[in-house]
DNA sequence: GTACATTTCAAACACTTGTTTAAATATACC
DNA sequence: GGTATATTTAAACAAGTGTTTGAAATGTAC
């Protein structure tokens, strides 16, 4: 019992790591068992399949993440005051952060793999994330479009779209962007002040004015 | 001699519509060679090896926009008047949409791929733009300082980087974000409507005021 | 029209990929 | 202790990758 806990959770380990440095479909599985120190074969015992195994990556940290916004979400959405954008998009830091006790450095992997999600082409990936979070999302946009009572729904679509860009590209390019940063500017940054740094840039675009002529 | 511009030709075509729609690593030489129709080993006689044909597909479009932009760039720096961040951030959208004449959908296809080249881990592409167009590229950062005054350096190195996520991240989904204004919103949007769309989310993002307090 | 250079082509190369198999080993339960 | 179940293991599988080869075809020039 004890060692087919051991394996999964190395299998886990090894994968999120890889995942996360060089993308899903660029690492083999030869490497993460290999890593791991398992055999080749224990990954499709275990979880199946390739793709079971990305999602089980995934599944540790959102299963974790989301109920936790959800409640945040709901809870802004109940109370009458106006929440400030700042406020909304604020929510996210303190659960982003506590994935770091799932395991060291859990937020930055996390949001690595939530990059890798979106720029590798994994379609299952997107139906997964719907399926078991669609509502939470719903819940988001709900809180950002109460928020900017100015801007049309479809221009809320667009801008919170370039957002995860933004987010998505950071954190997959983070590692190469602290480096240079702190050989640069002699700064030393680490994933809470990127996260910091991210929500007034955020906030000013997705609330800044329309275009007033095409 | 016809034959051999023919066949480059058909090469780079069809590579180019592949590698923006599935990315450089996951695009093989025989879906590019089978749509050209020319013979898998022709990629390998005419251009030497993938690398070498993903660098020649990027400079069919580079190595006419990055003269167009330093031109402006220049222009904007020998001018002795204050440059509003918008006006830095619009002298891309004439030269951007003029790629449409090297071929149709010339623009959308060249974001794309600039998209991939940065999601894709191609080591050898950041190599071959920072040694080709890394000065063009100081003089736009220098515009941006020179607009953004209050801001310190490190904060637009930082701000750029967002900034280019959103760019590259918008347009690498560029297909599905469209089909989805579509059908969500009856929003039927091209490449120019994107890229307008964008300009003061970036405006508003880059010059945001910075943070007060941790 | 012959001689030379360029280009095309089918085939094979060496290698990597995710997955499956069947035997060996470890673990749990009676 | 013996049996059944769970797990690990090495090996092979079929399919796909970029690249190379050498001969055939085509084009060019004298």
């Amino acid at each position: 019992m004890t060692s087919k806990q051991n394996t999964q959770q190395k299998i886990l380990d090894a994968a999120e790591k890889l995942f996360a440095e060089t993308g899903f479909s660029a690492t083999s599985l030869r490497q993460i068992t290999s890593m791991a120190e398992v055999n080749l074969a224990s990954v499709n015992y275990h979880f199946g399949s390739k793709k079971e195994l990305i999602q089980a990556v995934l599944q540790r940290y959102l299963s974790l993440l989301m109920p936790r916004l959800d409640q945040e979400f709901t809870q802004l959405l109940a109370s009458q005051h106006h929440n400030d954008l700042g406020k909304v998009l604020s929510v996210f830091v303190i659960p982003l952060l506590e994935l770091n006790k799932v395991q060291n450095r859990g937020t930055t992997l996390f949001l690595q793999l939530l990059g890798r999600g979106y720029t590798d082409v994994q379609g299952h990936l997107r139906w997964f994330f719907n399926h078991h979070y669609g509502r939470t999302l719903d819940k988001f946009v709900l809180l950002v479009q109460q928020s900017c009572p100015a801007l049309p729904a479809s221009e809320i679509f667009w801008r919170l779209h370039f957002s995860l860009g933004t987010i998505v590209f950071t954190m997959a390019s983070n590692e190469a962007l602290k480096d240079i940063a702190a050989a640069d500017f002699n700064e030393i940054v680490e994933i809470d002040g990127v996260i910091k740094r991210l929500i007034p840039y955020l906030a000013a675009g997705i609330a800044a004015p329309m275009q007033t002529a095409g």
